[in-house]
DNA sequence: AATAATTTTTAGACAAGTCTAAATTATTTT
DNA sequence: AAAATAATTTAGACTTGTCTAAAAATTATT
């Protein structure tokens, strides 16, 4: 149906959507799937051709309701695929991204459907990010930044903001793992460092950039 | 490493080295991926560029080392991508084949050696083929056509020749699935047909059609 | 409001793969 | 062995997606 290019700028779009809220500018999509802004003018063009976005020129683009569809798919494949990685094949965290991004492009409704029920619907990916339902519809979660939390507070470990390879090692290093209990036990003012529990069992201290960028269900 | 299309090319001509022994013209190639003669020669000139494959104009081409080792690399993940989707996602036996055909070409040695592992090893794919080793050795198998059973031999239905979906239906609804235990208690002169018993229940008649087409692995 | 800086688009080229139609080469028939 | 037929290759064009360099439009600065 559509080409594994389109729906590499689709999901790209609709993720910087996601964030920023305001139209989506060219640079700002070459940017984020490391091509040049001459070939997002072209693909773009193409694409609101198909009526995938609206576009208007030098003003950016927004998708439009079925490309915003084939993005939500193609996320949902995404993360479904992570998931089989990290839970079937027992790919670690970090290595589930880059083969997912192979697999999020196979075309076919039913091998879809049937790994979702392989793998017992699953609600989250390896990361912690919501998986799409059919029909697109994302389950919000109620996630909190571990740096906002205040000493004595306690939660489980939900998720991650920063995905990148190296944040992912160096959490599975340090065993804080999507699932782990948590709780905060001293806070610095000086560097916004804390210190913690895990499971009840093991103490560590965080620096605020770690801190910042793991996301905690909050718990009684 | 090798692009999706080359991987296609590489494969098809080594199926048609398989069966025939002699060097590959340009027009069987063509037919079996469904594509024109002209862009057969394109292809096989840059396949020998690369050394995939010995070329002589007007004279066919012979895959190399390099090439078959592609070529088999190929075929080990179609098969093996088939075992997950029939025995892990529940695909019938016909449904497989288009999926695995865009599977296969997901780049990942990690991905396939997990696969494989967590699949069991498997030798066999869904349809009775061989699944190559990591290594590209393939595992003889003593498989005889049902049609050269004589009255009172029996066996295991244990691989098809014909791999198209009209047949694979056709025999699984008359449950003629792998791993079933055939007899044969009847056979026509006339017209080739014989009478089996599936299970050491079921009594049904099969055509020489049908007969010929099915791989059983003897058994006393 | 004019100039400078930035962003975006256009123009033209390239690579991979495909195709049709015409030209070659090989094979078969007589 | 010549003619007819079949197979293969070449030439040139097209599609998808990419790029660089230059032109145009927008935004920021003074």
């Amino acid at each position: 149906m559509y080409s594994f290019t389109e729906e590499n700028y689709l999901k790209a779009i609709y993720k910087l959507q996601e964030q920023s809220d305001v139209s989506i500018n060219t640079n700002a999509i070459a940017l984020s799937i490391q091509t040049k802004a001459a070939s997002v003018t072209d693909m773009i063009k193409k694409l609101s051709d198909k009526k995938l976005l609206k576009y208007e020129k030098y003003k950016g683009v927004e998708l439009t309701k079925e490309g915003k569809r084939v993005a939500l798919e193609t996320v949902r494949k995404h993360r479904l695929w992570e998931t089989f990685l990290h839970s079937k094949l027992n790919f670690t965290w970090d290595a589930v991204h880059d083969v997912a991004e192979q697999l999020e492009h196979i075309q076919s409704a039913e091998l879809i459907d049937k790994l979702d029920e392989f793998l017992g619907f699953p609600t989250h990916d390896p990361h912690g990010d919501p998986i799409p339902g059919r029909n697109g519809e994302i389950q919000q979660s109620n996630f909190i930044l571990l740096s906002e939390f205040k000493v004595g507070e306690k939660g489980i470990i939900s998720g991650v903001v920063n995905h990148s390879s190296l944040f992912l090692k160096h959490l599975e290093k340090n065993q804080l793992t999507l699932g782990r209990k948590i709780k905060i036990t001293e806070a610095s003012a000086f560097d916004l460092s804390m210190q913690i529990v895990l499971d009840d069992k093991n103490t560590q201290q965080l620096s605020h950039e770690v801190a910042r960028n793991i996301l905690v269900k909050k718990t009684k």
